[in-house]
DNA sequence: CAGCATCCTGTGCGATACTG
DNA sequence: CAGTATCGCACAGGATGCTG
């Protein structure tokens, strides 16, 4: 059989580019995710290299398309917890198989220094 | 345990996303795996919109990258045939989740007028 | 604390013309 | 045909300072 050249259709990709392929989408992503709920000053240390401002646009980015949900409490100091919306949480899943190719290089696998992948 | 929040580590994705996060990366890796080989043209026509430097530093760079093969057949005209590596073909299946989670918005599946995913 | 406003730089990428 | 060379612009994103 032909499982060689099976055509893909990558349109649905259409605006999904635009967000995760930039330079933090995944990582702003992943990091909510593996925390479940986190504020804006502890994604900014936890990412580090990240400006507030880029950290601020990605962030409404991510809101607008229904990737991450905030919670806001009206206190002083204000609080504000980011999460993975369900999309959100499919989203990270969904890298998952590009993680494990990345990670083969040639035959073998490369074992990463961090807690790594799951499974 | 909790299947919700499982730590996951990008760095693998470390000098990857600089290929694949790019507008025409998996663009061009997909098209010429939907071809099985592609010469110059064909790319630059199939994928409407590129502009030659822009195909020829991709095309470069992949090569690089070990994720896509040329062959040069030196006639008149010149022919030259680009195909993806075994990496770049496992690059290719493991954007398909991706492409399932993009096409699933809310609850609904959408469907793509395109051939589609496979299965 | 959680952000916006402003300025500035690097560069991805398009358009076009030219070469082997 | 298969690219390279050159130009130019739009925009991501860093740095910094200010505000509710």
């Amino acid at each position: 059989m032909k499982s060689q050249s099976n055509p893909i259709c990558l349109c649905p990709l259409d605006g999904v580019i635009d967000t995760i392929g930039k330079k933090w989408g995944l990582l702003i992503i992943n990091e909510i995710g593996n925390h479940g709920k986190l504020r804006y000053n502890e994604l900014l240390s936890e990412l580090k290299g990240i400006s507030p401002s880029t950290l601020a646009s990605m962030l409404k980015e991510f809101e607008k398309e229904k990737l991450v949900g905030k919670e806001i409490f009206r206190e002083i100091p204000p609080r504000v917890e980011y999460s993975l919306s369900t999309r959100g949480k499919g989203l990270r899943e969904a890298i998952v198989p590009l993680l494990k190719w990345a990670l083969k290089k040639g035959n073998y696998t490369v074992h990463c220094s961090c807690s790594l992948v799951k499974r």
